[in-house]
DNA sequence: TTCTTTGCAAAATGTTTGCAGATAC
DNA sequence: GTATCTGCAAACATTTTGCAAAGAA
């Protein structure tokens, strides 16, 4: 239940104060809930709706996405859209930014401070907030793009 | 089926250029191929494959996939999944990211040069050249996210 | 008890595939 | 003429929804 410091950051919301949002929040804590919420809470990245669905027979898959749909109106969690693949939902506070190449599927985490500059601009000039996490970057790694790319 | 210079990039490929390219690519140009092709190649943006349904009714939607997957192997085209909705394709050499409201869904186009710090960053610390165009950015628009947002 | 949540089944997307017939070259 | 496309229908994968029964509080 409980990881490593260096795994986890000091923004980041434990366990039971999780808990205590969803009872804040005037949900009831069922099963299903709390076994999701443990998981989520002890995954190492970012889980994807069919894995947690193997992880958690009993619960139905309706379920599953009521269940995080929950969780992330509370903003217990987050979930990305990475490129073509299947989204994932991570605990928040991970603040990085998932950079996928497209051609091996590599996925490299950017921190999410990397993005500043960028969500700064397009908030002043476009009136638009970045949701840093919420959206993948497709890319080549070197292995995939050994060089004079013209990337588009 | 021309386009006023200020909407098209000096690298763009030309409607004549593209039935080229398809029929060194050795297949042939049908009916279906050749208005999908103008209509791509006239699009101001990015269109999806249902608004390309409405305006090809006589082209079978299972066609139009197919199509845009030949027009996108032969670089013609390249598409972006825009967070949940359906991708959004459009002609190559459009230079500008989208930037998806995830509550409204409202798209904002960018211009690429506004990633090119965080590319160049991409790369030189991390090995990845950004595939600009390739993904969607997600934020919250203002009239969504009225302000003092905290975005995560 | 009472109101919320779940399971199940069915629907809504968005995209792909198999196949016989149409068509470009 | 013949190999390639297309339409149609059906399969797929993923997510959503309606509703009665199960279960928190």
């Amino acid at each position: 239940m409980t990881k490593t410091s260096s795994e986890r950051s000091s923004s980041e919301i434990g366990f039971d104060e999780a808990l205590d949002r969803l009872r804040v929040a005037g949900g009831r804590i069922t099963r299903a809930r709390r076994s999701l919420l443990e998981d989520l809470y002890r995954a190492a990245g970012r889980v994807t709706v069919d894995e947690l669905a193997e992880r958690h027979p009993d619960v139905d898959s309706a379920t599953l996405y009521r269940v995080l749909s929950h969780f992330e109106s509370v903003g217990l969690i987050d979930h990305v859209h990475l490129g073509h693949g299947p989204a994932g939902y991570r605990w928040v506070g991970h603040r990085s930014v998932a950079v996928v190449c497209e051609d091996c599927g590599r996925v490299v985490d950017v921190p999410a401070d990397e993005l500043r500059p960028l969500a700064d601009r397009l908030r002043r000039h476009y009136g638009m907030r970045l949701s840093i996490g919420h959206f993948a970057l497709t890319a080549r790694c070197e292995a995939c793009a050994p060089d004079h790319s013209h990337e588009r």
